[in-house]
DNA sequence: TATTGTTATACTCTATAACTATA
DNA sequence: TATAGTTATAGAGTATAACAATA
């Protein structure tokens, strides 16, 4: 299926042939991966957003954001939130708004930065995200339970070290 | 280290400390391999997106509409796309809508059935997907620059068969 | 001056449901 | 009746830029 060049007579449009056939032919391991990795992606997150939405009337951002701060008991700045959220700062306002009338997270006023506030997850947000996290992990298991262990585990490695590649490939 | 299936006693919850802990300290490699999946693919996704905008003022749906396009010489319904673009019809309508505006994919009647449509690339739109698709790729392979390829054929592989998986599971 | 966070704005993507025109 | 596609609606996420308070 991969290298089925299909000869397409050079009827319609002369000059772009070449780039064309290169782009349909000729894509590379890197860009194959990468394709790959996007749609696995896009497919389990597909499924995991439609039951947050559901099952908890909520979002993948907004789950995103509960786990960052489930794993930092102190609580998170804003601007750490953006950074390792991945989104600018205005969007980790407009999230934190939704969640903070929901009572699930409050904004607790940081001591050292007068500047600054501290995200935190209340009680309520700590046992919806518990609840959230739960089932969250049991669809995932369910979604990868034909894997055998051994392939998680070295895709789990590889996976480890692209990240690292491209976190320091994009730094530049 | 990693068979671990903690088969938590799981009491009664009257603290949520129990789940709390669970939740943060007995991550399956499911759920690991989930989220790492995930930030790489984030990590990935914002540098493409970000490039797409600046270099051609697009984004990432609609470059991935045209990627079907020039994969299917011969067009394809809207039904397909949506579909392979795993996304629901309405979303298609506006996404064409855009793209058609800008002359870089049309609208042509179906011959076999007059209810449907095939969206074709333009010739412009041909060329301008050849010149993004050229970059995305030179973006891409730079990002995976590191990473030696007979590593990244593992992963790819690896990637192919979590695909299979995760397709069977979710069509249940 | 620089940094932290908010506000204001605008746009894209997204799903849902009602609608049409064919089948 | 069922299917293909559109329209209308509503909402979330996103980036950008201007702004306030504090460092």
């Amino acid at each position: 299926m991969a290298a089925k060049r299909k000869s397409n007579p050079a009827r319609a449009v002369s000059q772009t042939i070449d780039s064309e056939t290169r782009v349909r032919d000729d894509h590379h391991q890197s860009l194959r991966l990468w394709l790959r990795l996007l749609a696995c992606t896009s497919l389990i997150e597909n499924h995991v957003r439609q039951r947050l939405q559901s099952g908890f009337a909520t979002t993948l951002p907004r789950f995103d954001l509960m786990a960052q701060l489930e794993r930092a008991p102190g609580g998170l700045k804003m601007g750490e939130l953006s950074r390792r959220m991945m989104v600018t700062g205005g969007n980790v306002t407009g999230i934190t708004d939704l969640l903070e009338e929901e009572g699930l997270v409050a904004r607790v006023a940081d001591a050292a930065d007068r500047r600054a506030l501290r995200v935190k997850l209340t009680a309520e947000g700590r046992q919806q995200f518990g609840r959230m996290a739960r089932e969250h992990e049991q669809w995932v298991i369910g979604l990868f339970a034909e894997m055998p262990l051994k392939k998680k585990e070295q895709l789990a490695a590889l996976l480890s070290e692209l990240k690292q590649n491209v976190a320091r490939a994009t730094s530049d």
